[in-house]
DNA sequence: AGCACGCCGACT
DNA sequence: GTCGGCGTGCTC
């Protein structure tokens, strides 16, 4: 009798039990398609056992056992059960949710062979000086022809426009497809751009001297080279036959890093794994992964979940960056899982970032992990930006922009070089005043304000996505004179508009690139040099350098400075030191300006100093007295629902049950969520947490299960284990 | 999560 | 008398 026990996804912990017809096998890792309830669904096996503790004539038999692709590594289902078991979610929704939308029915997904092209009979006769000199990527993608056929993959690399040109080309009849030649390259030439500087070669012998798992923090200033010593560790672990898997943050996994790297590594199969990916897209690229042949995996969060049988090496890029731990279903960290992967591979692991994360300098500090540092800029001359605080404390200010900083952008445009003024918040105004009452635009479904978008003539809920045409006159005592309060991106905009008619100015936000391959475009306005002032929220300090840009302008830091959020100040001073290497690349040296009313801050201090160790000092410090991470570990039990009483009783009953469990962990009172209302649902939460991270575990394991006892009905209830937002 | 079963209120 | 509300419990 083969029984195999087989994990669905579901909200329950349980496997479900199901037997094999005789002669048909399977092994752990398979998808099969199972019988459930009334309907089929596709299923991974998770072990294959002889008998079932349940009644025989309960079990039902598997449909089919898929056998289209390889099963999931052992390796990749430890892991997954690692995960179900840390994060306390459930195991079958774990293990689903780790494989692509395609794996997840039964219909069969296959390798596609991917075409190459080349040079057709005619194409071959074609005398390339005919063709117009213009026709610039046609011309390029023919004399690289001339070494032999190329993929679609190569042909992208060779130019953004490669396939249209390509198209053309077939058209023409110049150009012809054929089956790819399936031998793998052995060696990986890469085009070797820079010498490295006795800083960045230490740091890479470091990496390539270790042969087991190590984890290594790679510190490094904007401006460093860190990605040339991903590079060379690439390099080195393609040669030795290892594939590489580098996880960047989700809006830096633009083409144009995967074009780059491409470009680095002609030779080396690469692909990408990201949300951006449609599901055919997504699967193939797993499939790559998986079988091998994609020896560079270029993925966002999710592709921490991807099987790579001849894994040597994992880079998370930018590793302080929030949007690694995902914010809903498995709330898993991909960097911490990255870490658990690596140590379960025995390979290295380097975690790179200009600012990192508090948790990552700590452990770096206690020897957990071996800090590389990179003190200084890679291309020599490059000098750090001069950072400067102008103190509003009592400035008149028009549209939240000072004399100095109009000065500075002023300037700027008289040498025509590139401004960047940063505010995080995009809209016209955050909110919309009465005069005479004092009425704010509040949501009617939230407890936020609604933002004022004067571009569309709506006030805007950012929380719920509710909006409403902007009111003529106050609709609580009728007085006609409404006032935006706050400043935002359109107002900047608009009033720099004003300021400086002749300049050119673009705004980037969430709101101006909504539209798909938008910001790719402006990226490409930025870089060749058609605006002057770029007006914009957290989406400007990421992304890639723009090499004119040479003032860089902060408006409204402050509001961080007093957050609830005890991460608010690290977060801050992340994104000033992100923003800030914007400015001053090459030869000009650059200059920040920050508005301020708090110039004499010890944040401000250290970003002035580029001295990010005093300012992680300094936060260290404080997090050690008030007894919050790295120093201790926290749980967040989420609740939400209609009915204020039901989510309050809920967490009430939930915090019974833990004081009752009388564990070694700190356990905190029912307290309403930062946005205690949102979309008409109540949100309320209770933070539980221990100076060990065994002892919360294990307060987990016996508070989880009566969670799920308690009565629930119309609310829906979360556990964030480390949760980074509150 | 779905979906069935089951026990109480207003309707052709 | 039935249709349907959602509370409870099960799915291998």
């Amino acid at each position: 009798m083969s029984i195999v026990r087989v994990a669905l996804d579901l909200p329950l912990s349980t496997l479900f039990d199901y037997v094999l017809v005789e002669s048909v096998t399977a092994v752990p890792g398979q998808r099969v398609l199972v019988p459930f309830g009334r309907k089929q669904v596709v299923g991974v096996v998770m072990e294959c056992v002889a008998y079932s503790e349940l009644d025989r004539k309960r079990i039902k038999q598997v449909v089919q056992v898929l056998n289209d692709v390889a099963p999931l590594p052992d390796e990749l289902l430890a892991l997954l059960r690692f995960c179900s078991d840390y994060y306390h979610y459930p195991l079958g929704a774990t293990v689903l949710s780790a494989l692509p939308v395609r794996l997840r029915s039964s219909q069969p997904v296959t390798l596609k062979e991917e075409l190459q092209y080349t040079l057709s009979p005619g194409g071959r006769t074609l005398d390339l000086d005919l063709l117009p000199k213009r026709k610039v990527v046609q011309n390029r993608i023919l004399s690289a022809f001339q070494q032999g056929p190329l993929s679609a993959a190569q042909l992208r690399a060779l130019s953004p426009s490669a396939s249209s040109a390509l198209k053309a080309m077939l058209q023409a009849g110049w150009v012809e497809a054929c089956a790819a030649a399936t031998a793998a390259p052995t060696s990986f030439a890469f085009n070797n751009a820079h010498t490295l500087t006795a800083e960045q070669q230490q740091a890479v012998d470091a990496v390539t001297q270790t042969s087991d798992y190590a984890c290594f923090l790679l510190h490094g200033i904007t401006g460093s080279g860190k990605t040339e010593i991903y590079v060379h560790l690439m390099h080195h672990m393609l040669q030795q036959g290892g594939q590489v898997l580098l996880l960047v943050p989700e809006i830096n996994l633009t083409p144009q890093l995967e074009n780059y790297f491409r470009s680095r590594f002609p030779d080396a199969e690469l692909v990408s794994l990201h949300s951006g990916l449609n599901d055919s897209q997504r699967a193939q690229n797993w499939l790559l992964a998986q079988s091998g042949r994609a020896r560079i995996v270029l993925g966002t969060r999710l592709a921490v979940f991807t099987p790579l049988p001849q894994l040597a090496l994992i880079i998370v890029d930018e590793e302080h960056d929030a949007s690694f731990k995902q914010q809903d279903g498995l709330r898993y960290s991909a960097r911490d899982v990255a870490i658990f992967r690596a140590n379960q591979r025995g390979v290295p692991i380097v975690l790179g970032s200009a600012t990192p994360s508090l948790e990552s300098y700590y452990n770096a500090q206690s020897g957990r992990y071996r800090l590389l540092r990179l003190t200084q800029r890679a291309a020599a001359q490059a000098r750090l930006p001069a950072v400067r605080c102008i103190n509003i404390g009592n400035t008149m200010m028009q549209h939240g922009i000072s004399e100095p900083v109009l000065a500075a952008l002023g300037a700027c445009l008289q040498r025509s070089e590139q401004s960047l003024v940063f505010i995080n918040r995009r809209g016209y105004a955050p909110v919309l005043m009465c005069t005479a009452c004092g009425w704010l635009s509040g949501c009617a479904h939230c407890a936020g304000k609604l933002v004022l978008h004067l571009q569309d003539r709506i006030l805007r809920c950012h929380h719920c996505g509710h909006q409403e045409r902007v009111p003529h006159a106050c609709p609580s005592c009728g007085n006609a004179d409404l006032q935006p309060v706050g400043i935002g991106t359109q107002r900047v905009e608009t009033a720099l508009c004003e300021y400086f008619p002749a300049a050119r100015i673009l705004r980037v936000d969430r709101d101006s690139t909504r539209n798909k391959g938008t910001w790719n475009a402006m990226r490409q306005r930025i870089q060749d040099e058609a605006v002057d002032i770029l007006v914009g929220t957290q989406m400007l300090a990421k992304g890639h350098d723009f090499p004119k840009l040479t003032l860089v302008c902060v408006l409204n830091p402050d509001s961080a400075l007093y957050s609830s959020d005890f991460r608010a100040s690290e977060k801050l001073f992340a994104q000033l030191a992100q923003v800030s290497g914007r400015a001053g690349r090459a030869d000009k040296p650059g200059e920040v300006l920050i508005q301020t009313a708090f110039s004499d801050h010890p944040l401000f201090r250290a970003l002035g100093m580029h001295d990010y160790d005093a300012w992680a000092q300094t936060l260290l410090a404080e997090r050690q007295s008030a007894g919050f991470p790295p120093f201790v570990y926290q749980v967040l039990l989420r609740a939400e629902g209609k009915q204020q009483a039901e989510v309050y009783a809920f967490l009430q009953q939930a915090r019974k049950e833990a004081v009752a469990l009388n564990m070694p962990v700190e356990i905190y009172g029912v307290v309403p969520a930062a946005m205690p209302r949102r979309a008409n649902h109540i949100r309320a939460q209770l933070l539980v947490q221990s100076d060990a991270r065994k002892s919360l575990q294990q307060f987990l394991r016996a508070w989880k299960p009566l969670l799920d006892g308690l009565p629930a009905q119309k609310l829906r209830w979360s556990l964030d284990i480390d949760p980074l937002e509150f």
